[in-house]
DNA sequence: ATCTAAGCGAGACGGTACGTCACGTCTTGGG
DNA sequence: CCCAAGACGTGACGTACCGTCTCGCTTAGAT
């Protein structure tokens, strides 16, 4: 038992810290999220929150990261496309939220390729790909789908429109666009003679 | 004709700068674009930058827009796939550069709705696009693709995923990747039995 | 003409700075004297007091020397024993003030052997001492004391005993311990027989 | 006799954390001793020395009276005024180490009226007082001195000036100055007709 | 032979001040 | 009126120590 010596980690200070910080993150955006801000709201010495976190980044993540991911996953119907379609309309639902695109930006801004950082792409923003994933292989199992799909391209024309709306905001992210996108992927665009 | 008095802003401090913070923006990243850096890289006085750009944002943008976007239209083919094809691959390769990265994660990162901001997005990020929008409706003008393809969701799944890779780092980003998006696009994914 | 380029340093903030450093010095002691508290109550920037003052022990004694040495020199009478006598009671009236003691203080804690420290040694703490030797000289001058005095061990014993009660604190600081010093020195201590 | 119940105190530590206080404060002076270096080099808790020690002050000073006073009393002599002179040379050449120096710069630092700071001017700077203090009495016993000698106001101008040059270091701090003050002292400086 | 109160090392805690950096503005003298 | 230079007040940075507070572990006198 490799039990490390000293008084432990505050659980209660590490989480006013998050807390304080996701606040800050939603209020102000990442651009204002400040660690002597975080310390005066969350009532903590700068100290505390640079022992576990290097930077604001870092924080930042961490404290998208602590909220629990919330949505469920859809149930499984007889249906894939379906569950697909639902599916998809869920993560435009979440992602136009304040937050969604708080950490939309936040994804798109941390240019280092810390530990941390992977987690927050993997845990955030690719939890969603990775439903959608599952569901495409059942679609392939029950020959919904073609079995010659290359699914990893077929999740990025799945998603990749709905960040790309999303950080460039040229067109609204909406639910009419969500079932725009499967009709579409699934219809193709070549003329039908 | 209200000719204004004084002397005339140098056009050579405007270059100074706008090579500078390109540089800058190059070598280290958007986050570490200071005004002082450039002023110091430029040989210039801070109010000098200050005069014309309202912050280090607004400067950023402008030194990436300042270069010439480089690559010409693509001439137009008897086939407008292919064309679409081209120029999918040809905006991958862009955007895969080092500069493309910078671009793509300043557009992110823009929290501001400043008419800067929007040239930016217009003048950089939706050039591609709009390119795009033209192969397509010459393509539906000639019946190569569908007449109710809803255009604006085709060019989102087209850029899209472009973006989504770049950004997020989770796929490779090369012609491979561009020719399946159109062959994907153009076949659709239901099973053909 | 090698006149700096830029805006010169304001004379109002060094007046500001100086003022507000000497009055916590007298209210709270060298210990207490913080670049913070310094700069709050003067209205000003920390980056504005670093860039004259390398840290707070230089402050501190510039805030000591910018104030007028006051006390004007006592004039010269037919008796130069009679105003080496006044002139050490003056000494020993301006240090046994509360400034006169933070001085004193000040003066045996600074370890470095900076530009500054030398010039206030020389400046606060010697030049008492140089009055006393002006008075020496003309007394020896006149025949009044030995000529093979070592004057500067003579000065040592009439300045010295007075910073030793005023930093250890074991006696009285007071005219008849000036007058004392004086008749000793005078009479010599061998019993005359 | 209520003995205190629980584990006593560790000599061993505190043993080690006087030797470390003093190494460091001879290494770096009394402005870099800092708890935490003391404790890291002694291998001991902070807790441990604040268990004894109220702040750093009080620990230097411990750390500076936990030494053997070291050089021992000189012998009496049937000339009570070569003693002096033997007493006042050890005393100049105690003082004038590192170690002497820093003492005199603690005491002349050392703004609290505490009990410890008085034990501490008592015994380190004020024993060498005492011891002439001595000396003298039996000088006057013996009429080697006159008898109307005002002897702490002897005591000062012979102390006085050695910590004067050694806080001030406007002179060397030699035997020929404690040979010069002793006679000085005995000549006095009123021109001998 | 246990109980129990205090000391032990380690180290996290809420703080304060540090000295630095960059901000965006203002003020010089000189084109 | 613009230019370069650079000082200004501001505010956040990340670090060093402060003196206090748990931790789990001795250590020894009292039970």
């Amino acid at each position: 038992m490799p039990k490390k010596p000293g008084r432990p980690r505050s659980e209660r200070a590490r989480q006013a810290i998050l807390k304080a910080a996701y606040n800050l993150l939603i209020e102000d955006g990442v651009g204002r999220l400040t660690i002597e801000a975080v310390a005066a709201r969350a009532g903590v010495g700068k100290p505390t929150i640079y022992r576990t976190w290097a930077n604001a980044g870092e924080l930042a993540m961490a404290a998208l990261m602590a909220r629990p991911a919330a949505e469920p996953s859809l149930a499984a119907t007889a249906s894939p496309l379906d569950d697909l379609q639902r599916q998809v309309c869920q993560v435009i639902d979440i992602f136009s939220s304040l937050r969604g695109r708080q950490i939309a930006r936040m994804m798109a801004a941390s240019e280092s390729d810390s530990e941390l950082s992977k987690a927050f792409r993997n845990r955030i923003i690719l939890k969603c790909r990775e439903e959608g994933r599952a569901i495409l292989l059942r679609a392939q199992a029950l020959e919904t789908v073609r079995r010659d799909l290359d699914v990893e391209v077929v999740l990025d024309l799945i998603y990749g429109p709905i960040f790309y709306r999303l950080l460039v905001g040229h067109g609204t992210l909406d639910d009419r666009f969500g079932r725009e996108i499967v009709r579409s992927l699934k219809e193709g665009m070549v003329a039908t003679t």
